[in-house]
DNA sequence: GTCAAGCTAGAACGATCGTTCTAGACGACC
DNA sequence: GGTCGTCTAGAACGATCGTTCTAGCTTGAC
């Protein structure tokens, strides 16, 4: 026996990819266990609450996988910027390489059920305060003070999240590469201030 | 009798409420006309096509007050990234003084029909190119080339949709005031690189 | 008064929703 | 070999989904 069942994980991942394509409401228990190869039974068997406790264990999931991929993406780098604009073009990349499914799928069930369920609204919460969290700490490190490099590191994920939904729409990336520029920019010029402010 | 039908308008109303609080998916017919106190017949009388065909109506219309709001707020200012900080301020206030609900049902439902329904993402491909096109001629307008404006105002669209995600996940308003600050440095540092090349 | 067009009313359809439940398969341990 | 906990299997539940359909109401034209 593995450590972690092969069932349960394969729920996790299944549930991960039609929340990518259809969202949360669009998504059927039904459509999750036919992808995943599992029954009902299992499902229920490990997530006694359901479709909101597994909707949650996925959110963390997803969001522990996108941190750590950033982290790894950003850190050790000379050039803050630039780190940030090949995050920008490894999404365009991902995007059109997957046919413009929602490369996460914490932000747009996160919009979806934000009026409707709390838990839920709460576990996207979490994760996006940790990504605003890595990304403030790259910032600070790269010399920004904490408030702002957490604001910018705010306003990248923002933007992120946004880009991801114009993209989606117009199955295009040009925006998204172009955002990359700009976030490029904006830390550019606040690294430069900074310098400035220290003499 | 009027000439929109009372009935029909206050369908479409209602539908663009229950969209930005539980999205496309999450919206029943039932819900719909209930709340705009009407019956199924009156709804498939105005929209043979069912639920498709009107919440493509109701992008399009939400996409048009939108835009006419955003060009109404922005046009003849003489401070282009003051007007635009003080668009993001007016939906911090909007979103606190609604609950955080979901500003507008435009990019929770793309987000989530983007890959199931191409017809309602291509509605809203088009209410996101009005709008990329109004930010665009605007900042045009304040001196920027063509290019420039255009993808500066693709991303002030991906920032604004992303902000509405954090805000409405986070239920609080800092971020999105916080990124409306670094767009305004954004169009401060193009205008003035414009000037510059200009002599 | 008759007629047609525009609109409303809501019952009924089959399909599918999330969830519950019972029955049994499998493996580890005594 | 019997027993217990873990996991699988899938039928069944009532509720609700989007849609279709028939019947009737209202209004203005003739």
């Amino acid at each position: 026996m593995q450590e972690v069942s092969d069932t349960r994980s394969r729920i996790v991942t299944a549930t991960t990819e039609l929340f990518r394509r259809r969202g949360f409401n669009g998504t059927s228990l039904k459509e999750i266990t036919t992808a995943a190869n599992a029954t009902t039974g299992s499902l229920y068997h490990f997530w006694p609450g359901g479709k909101d406790e597994l909707t949650a264990e996925v959110l963390a999931t997803s969001g522990a996988v996108y941190r750590e991929f950033f982290e790894a993406m950003v850190n050790d780098t000379n050039n803050p910027g630039q780190a940030i604009a090949d995050f920008f073009a490894g999404g365009s990349e991902i995007l059109e390489s997957t046919d413009f499914i929602d490369p996460c799928p914490i932000g747009g069930v996160a919009r979806e059920v934000a009026s409707t369920h709390d838990g839920l609204r709460q576990a996207a919460h979490a994760v996006f305060d940790g990504w605003i969290e890595a990304a403030g700490a790259f910032l600070q490190r790269c010399g920004l003070d904490a408030d702002e490099a957490r604001e910018l590191g705010a306003t990248l994920v923002a933007t992120i999240e946004g880009g991801f939904v114009l993209a989606r729409t117009t199955r295009d990336t040009a925006a998204f590469t172009a955002s990359g520029r700009h976030m490029q920019l904006l830390i550019d010029a606040a690294l430069a201030d900074a310098r400035t402010r220290v003499g």
